[in-house]
DNA sequence: CTTGACTCGGTACTATGGTACAGGGTGTAG
DNA sequence: CTACACCCTGTACCATAGTACCGAGTCAAG
């Protein structure tokens, strides 16, 4: 059976927009691995991983230009390792650490949701306590994109 | 020591411009303490608390969308009880989500990392594989925003 | 060989999350 | 009272990540 999606076979098979698919090759994240002589985009198996990836890398908050490097991280293993390796461990840490601090949201809001279901008083909900830290103190958040 | 910030100096030590500020009172995420007679906005601790959580919880991933509704989770506590608890568990539940697939993908980036250190061929470094998994099998990404 | 679905490239538009600027008023130090 | 920093409202502009629309070409079925 063929490697050869059409951009639209593609587009529904990964569940994206068509619009969306020639968007990224604009922004060189996805190349068609051939073309008709008519000009129609074709595209392999190896592509639509990529397609795939793409779209569940977003769904964990990188952005495209991100994605773009991690994609980097595969196709220039040949080169220079060091550098590969550098850049996931800089990609790793940022995850960790976004994980740190989810976690921490997930306590807060488990602790919310107890401690409304036992205070029967108005005493108010705790808020969310874990994310108000404010910079005097210590800021875990340098991630000022 | 007042509380009683101007704009200018809630944002300095936020971090944020104050333009940003005048932005979240139009959508309504904050809304200064008092006014000064001459229209200048005052900002007390609470204030500056909220603005935090606001980047804090931008930090990881959340839409100011999202965040206005984990912000009427604290507010609107005394009202109906019930409600405030459903809607943190839906947010839990989506946070939860999140933080299972960025650590598979902390796995993932780990593995690479080993795995290149390991290969002195030019085998190739293995592919985010975890981020790879296309609809036909079983997709852990659910969450198409 | 016509019809309808699909594709092409190009341009324009949308939403989100800001950031900048213009033209004016305020506040305070000297 | 003059400077100068700061604030006011309002509008315009920017980047990111798409999405929509256009007129024209392509392809497969009947």
């Amino acid at each position: 059976m063929g490697s050869g999606l059409t951009i639209g076979q593609l587009a529904k098979r990964v569940g994206v927009n068509i619009q969306t698919v020639r968007y990224y090759e604009r922004l060189k994240l996805l190349t068609p691995a051939a073309r008709k002589p008519s000009g129609y985009r074709l595209y392999g198996a190896t592509e639509r991983q990529r397609l795939s990836f793409i779209k569940n890398a977003q769904a964990l908050g990188f952005t495209l230009r991100e994605i773009r490097e991690l994609l980097s991280l595969q196709v220039g293993s040949i080169a220079r390792r060091g550098d590969v390796q550098r850049r996931a461990a800089i990609k790793l840490a940022q995850v960790e650490a976004k994980v740190k601090n989810m976690q921490a949201l997930t306590r807060a809001l488990r602790s919310l949701i107890r401690t409304c279901r036992h205070s029967q008083s108005s005493a108010g909900c705790p808020i969310l306590k874990s994310l108000e830290e404010d910079g005097r103190t210590k800021n875990p958040f340098k991630e000022r994109r």
